[in-house]
DNA sequence: ATTATTTCTTGATATTTATCAAGTGTTTAT
DNA sequence: ATAAACACTTGATAAATATCAAGAAATAAT
């Protein structure tokens, strides 16, 4: 589990081959594996730094000692944890109901900067069409 | 928060008019509208019971204060949330890289039953796809 | 029982997006 | 500086899905 200070991650699974990003983030955002902990598989998603990043890392054993024996850090992993799945809940509803157009018009008007510093196929990825429709997308956004 | 012992629940949201159906569950599981506890507004999603169901409901306050003087209770709340969480993001996955037909192949597979007692129109909310085409998926799947 | 209402299906067409292929630009390595 | 690798764009076509419209089937209401 870690921090970000700096810098972009993303996360991605290799299916078939193909990687699909599902997730990326930048500073003020935490990033984990959550999966790979809940189901106790050593490497369930791949987590990789797009670019130099800055991280405050937690190992497993840490956050498990620190979820028992201090009652304020479990009840803060709670909060998060519970904030993380709101906004999944809300992506996940924006993908059954936006069109591709309106969910890269929204991506770029709230993350800007991250076309700036993602390659456009993790992006494409993210939002979950191929990169040729994104470069057609952002053309006709203007 | 509630536990369903038997019945149909579903969740949805209410956007331009439109109900989008994100959630469907039955015995077994945990249903909460979590996002209006973590946003503290009064009625975020919408719940409704798709068919007779017998539930053990816990309200927002029991919730807190079990939380706070069990620390059992916390633990628990937390192994459901990673859990719940862990699950949403492999469905955000699997949105991301399969089709229609992949999806509704899995769903009629591991829930077989559904289809018996919820609408299908609510179903095809879920899978984001409109009546038709789960209606046309439904006769190619065989 | 009959009508009314809702739900599901089917067909025809339009729209969106993927795929394939080729080309252009950009970074990286030597 | 040049070549190689990578990233992005553009065009043509195919596939998937939405939309619109009408009808059939199932359910609820009187």
């Amino acid at each position: 589990m870690a921090f970000i200070e700096s810098g972009y991650l993303r996360m991605f699974d290799l299916i078939d081959g193909k990687e699909i990003t599902f997730w990326i983030g930048s500073n003020g955002k935490f990033i984990t594996s959550l999966s790979s902990f809940v189901f106790e598989t050593p490497n369930f998603w791949n987590i990789q730094a797009v670019t130099d990043c800055t991280l405050h890392v937690i190992d497993r054993d840490t956050h498990s000692k620190l979820c028992k024996t201090q009652p304020k850090w479990l009840e803060f992993d709670n909060i998060l944890l519970a904030h993380s799945f709101a906004l999944l809940e809300q992506k996940m509803l924006s993908q059954l109901h936006t069109t591709s157009q309106q969910r890269f018009n929204t991506l770029f008007k709230e993350h800007p900067q991250l076309f700036n510093h993602v390659p456009l196929q993790y992006i494409a990825s993210m939002l979950g069409i191929t990169p040729e429709t994104l470069s057609r997308l952002r053309q006709h956004s203007n």
